[in-house]
DNA sequence: CGAGCCCGAAATGTATACACCGTATGGCGA
DNA sequence: TCGCCATACGGTGTATACATTTCGGGCTCG
């Protein structure tokens, strides 16, 4: 071990507790991961020891255990038996059966969500999509990320069908993940456009089949924009643990 | 209370462990409580001490919360804080939203599986199927259901993309949950005419779309049966109590 | 006689101790 | 000098002890 900042060191600390969070509950702590993960705060591969976390936030490694079960169960991090936990890594093909039951999904979420928002919710929208164009302009990425993120999210949440909600919610945040893994270098991961823009009117205007194909639309133009031909895992390893200068 | 045979009491045992486990994994536990819902031996609302099912498979609570941790995940059972776990009991909205969304998943699963099997598998289905018919001729409830879900989950299980393959056994297991909950008294749950042969001689052919649309009145069908206008009692109280009255 | 209160059994919530496993370090030998 | 092996360390796996809460029975008071 050298010069490391490689992603596989246990500096999840600045990333996951800017400031103490003593003695927080696994909910909070559950949400905490969750949050990093989603803003590629903490990327793929990254390791997760339990006793670290405990003292992190101040809990018993039972409280972290039961954290990381549930994070397991969403199929954000990897446990391996003996092995600390680390952020999942999935691979090609997994990437592209997550975009493919994406794009199923969020089309359906689209058509029952659009014309269902009132005009307050309408407005919480189309802010967050001015949020996200005024946080690209500024270079500002972590923002960016997190407004696109709570785009597709804010819609997940208030479709009348919160089951097919949550799944895509899930769906939402293991693309995070992916994109990460695979994208090219310097992409604006998904900023196309003005692809969330369009979406928001097109979901105030009730057209829900239209909204459903621009977001099949955006969620193929997002696949093609990532590095999916490498097969191989060695090749996978030395990309992602690149010292990064 | 007074003649219960509710659902609510601690008999778990006997639909759990029939020798007994010592020695569980925390996996093998999980697929014990997962199979004894699926197979509807575990009724909506029954009850799971942590204490008991410990004592039960020989092992520490650790284990028990972790597997019971991965169900509530997976929305088999509900976890209430300082209360017992129990089977969960979903009302009608959610039933509604459980049955949407697996015709969603169900459709698109079927027209990626179909023509996809090779020939060991196709008679592997069509055994499923043939021993359904034969324990619902035969009156062995017990073995139809478990039979009926098979058919599914195989399909589920073999279907290209695993992603949404995971997301259909979950959507079947909810399924499963809801008919258990909602069913006539006496309707043969899940066995609707020829469906599941007619369906795996579509998936063997080939003929991915009409495979989805059959499997689409199929689900329409199974909802159709169920009781889903009285309103739960629960319901009816928040109803009563609300403050505008 | 009924309603309310108190208390105890039993369940979960949390922390901690100890055993086991995997990995990395450092020494030893060819 | 390079490669192999033993040992130490850090990590997770599991069990258990203790604190806290809930629910029920039974007593007492009005």
């Amino acid at each position: 071990m050298a010069t490391d900042s490689d992603s596989g060191n246990t500096n999840a600390a600045r990333a996951l507790a800017p400031d103490s969070h003593r003695k927080a509950s696994d909910q909070s702590i559950y949400e905490a991961i969750y949050e990093a993960v989603l803003t590629q705060r903490l990327p793929p591969g990254s390791r997760l020891p339990e006793v670290a976390l405990s003292e992190l936030f101040g809990v018993s490694r039972s409280i972290i255990r039961k954290a990381l079960t549930r994070l397991a169960s969403d199929h954000v991090i990897e446990q391996r038996p003996n092995q600390m936990a680390m952020v999942a890594r999935p691979g090609v093909d997994e990437t592209r059966q997550i975009f493919a039951a994406r794009r199923l999904v969020e089309g359906e979420v689209m058509r029952l969500t659009a014309g269902t928002l009132n005009k307050t919710r309408l407005q919480e929208l189309k802010r967050l999509v001015k949020e996200e164009k005024s946080a690209h302009q500024s270079g500002r990425d972590q923002d960016r990320v997190h407004c696109s993120m709570e785009v597709h999210r804010f819609l997940a949440r208030h479709c009348p069908n919160q089951v097919l909600g949550q799944m895509m919610r899930e769906l939402v945040l293991r693309t995070s993940i992916v994109i990460a893994l695979y994208k090219s270098p310097g992409m604006s991961a998904c900023f196309l456009g003005d692809d969330h823009a369009r979406l928001a009117e097109l979901i105030s205007q009730g057209k829900g089949d239209q909204a459903a194909a621009l977001a099949h639309r955006h969620l193929c133009a997002l696949e093609e924009l990532l590095d999916l031909n490498e097969a191989d895992p060695a090749i996978d390893l030395a990309r992602i643990l690149r010292p990064e200068a």
